[in-house]
DNA sequence: GATTAGCAATCGAAACAAAAGAGTGCTAAA
DNA sequence: TTTAGCACTCTTTTGTTTCGATTGCTAATC
């Protein structure tokens, strides 16, 4: 294993070269690096610094006599060990405040709000999606007939979210049977992760309960369904990362529209591994090979105990992960403290 | 007025240029023109022919030495007269019937299924929304309590829609209220459309029916708010636009990214006046400047009576207007014809 | 030993020029 | 009315030159 330790001057030159590059999206130079109050030395100076770094794998040439940009070791470097997380204006902290702060009547209004306004704060496109079924708790199901053939199920969870659909059936359902029906599945599923309602438990309950299929089969499958496809993706600001200079690439354009199109692609990104609240992906680290061009930043959103799902943003390598990062910190203690009944 | 009147080879002419130029996204030459197997004429007489039509307008030059490209007066004019409306295979046909006859439980996964066939067909990026409230009559509301300050409102509509929303309410809520609730609202709003739901019917409740704010406020507020935002876009093959040449330009890129990501101005465009089922909006025929380098065909999307609400393609002026308007009034057809109970 | 001044070397970007190719418009002939 | 023929126009491509930014290295300096 190489030495990754770096003196005190490199961390420097290194994190001034991150922030510049974030800030201008150009190679940066010996000469402007001497700018930097942190600085005092000549170019030359600097110029043997950068050298190293380079031979160490910090930096990258675009070509040979180009000025440096941080290669993704470099960006990794600088996100564990360098970055300030509060890169956050007053002006900015009011606004979450307030945005954060708007009555909701549905829980997913929640995530909608904080996901606008993280875009708005940040510039990048931002996504999210509902917690995984496996995480979510059935606390009641509520059971009404719209019609003799057409029953709405209800799902009320822990964490503060209603789901409902519709059922249709070929034959028509008495109330009576509908009371059964709400009497038998709270009895059987109060306490169990969505996940439960799946063919298992149509099997039982037609084999071990004696229902009738006819009934039962429509109710599981389509009460499935709907979990799954439930898990709704917001976007917001997907024409914001089309100001970056680095979508002045055709190419890496045409591969964000096709990630963000891909909704299967997002929910699989903004699922990986959760070692903390707040994951960086950059570049390469990205299981997808679609996102090699880009970094994501990924964010259990959650209000008290209360899972609501996985904020990301995605944007260039030469994303600005401090405010990133300052903001997603902000909104999550935000978020943590607030009080939703 | 001019005459736009056309002799049966400045037809033909027109015709061919428009096709060849959809397909081949090039400026189409004379030369190229007398390949046709109707234009059996000397590149020179094609020539005349085509400085004629540049003259009536239906013509345009890139620059003086090269090929035409159709205006948008041609286009018009090749929609309007010369557009053949059986551009669609057998293998398109079967595709679009097996889609369209999947069974569904709510009848906004209709307008999903087919928003994606057109798009998967046409390879055109392309929208849904809704149907508009002031065209949805209430047929029924039903009140459920999900807790002691937690309602849930669910309105059917005559075209089969079913939409709920949840209101939090101050302090606790009865049976015996939501049961009066649920009378009185049924008996003043059944037939009534959906936009009825508004402050007006909210002093109504307070002032002459004595019932208290508390409760009829935030009821009132949360339905005409879900009912507002509700008229959910659905979005289908964005990326696919990013294949076609027109989007090697960079301006035309963003400007589309801009249109799609803003929801408004999907929904209006959407909803622009409709004098047939079917409807073309060429470049500036466009009402939003923003559109104007592309255009738009729009389709009131029925299934028998039905307002199921429209569905929008959006693409570059030099669209394949015949194929996207064949399968369009056959996806009308078959949607006429079907049978959703 | 660390730092710096100085300078040749390298490469990209921009400006310019020349050549090739595609297509038209027009004239005069069929 | 149609067509052959040809000069003319404009774009695209390719090559060349110049300019400027920046580096790496060496030798001098602190």
């Amino acid at each position: 294993m190489e030495d990754n330790s770096l003196d005190n001057r490199k961390k420097k030159v290194l994190q001034a070269i991150v922030e510049e590059y974030v800030n201008t999206a150009e190679p940066v130079s010996s000469t402007a690096l001497t700018e930097h109050e942190e600085l005092n030395y000549s170019s030359a100076t600097i110029r043997n610094e950068m050298a190293d770094l380079e031979k160490a794998g910090f930096l990258e040439k675009t070509h040979t006599s180009s000025g440096r940009i941080p290669s993704e070791k470099g960006y990794r470097y600088y996100v564990d060990e360098l970055l300030k997380d509060d890169n956050i204006s007053l002006e900015e902290i009011k606004y979450i405040s307030e945005k954060l702060e708007t009555k909701v009547n549905e829980i997913e209004e929640l995530t909608k709000i904080t996901t606008t306004t993280i875009s708005e704060i940040t510039h990048y496109t931002t996504v999210a999606i509902g917690p995984e079924k496996e995480a979510q708790l059935i606390e009641e199901m509520k059971f009404v007939l719209l019609g003799p053939r057409m029953l709405m199920a209800i799902i009320l969870t822990n964490n503060g979210m209603i789901k409902e659909t519709i059922i249709k059936f070929e034959e028509d359902i008495t109330d009576k049977q509908v009371e059964t029906i709400g009497y038998m599945f709270n009895q059987k599923l109060r306490g169990q992760p969505l996940a439960v309602i799946d063919v298992p438990l149509e099997e039982y309950l037609i084999n071990e309960m004696k229902y009738s299929v006819k009934v039962i089969k429509p109710i599981i499958e389509q009460i499935k369904k709907a979990i799954d496809q439930d898990r709704q993706i917001y976007l917001e600001g997907a024409n914001k990362s089309f100001d970056l200079p680095e979508f002045n690439s055709l190419e890496v354009a045409k591969n964000f529209v096709n990630v963000i199109d891909e909704k299967d692609l997002v929910a699989d990104m903004l699922n990986t591994g959760f070692a903390e609240d707040i994951n960086v992906y950059i570049g390469e680290e990205n299981e997808k090979q679609e996102l090699k061009d880009f970094s994501i930043v990924t964010f259990k959103h959650r209000v008290g105990d209360k899972d609501l799902g996985t904020i990301g943003i995605i944007g260039p390598k030469r994303m600005n992960y401090s405010k990133v990062i300052s903001v997603m910190k902000y909104i999550n203690n935000k978020l943590n403290n607030k009080n939703i009944e």
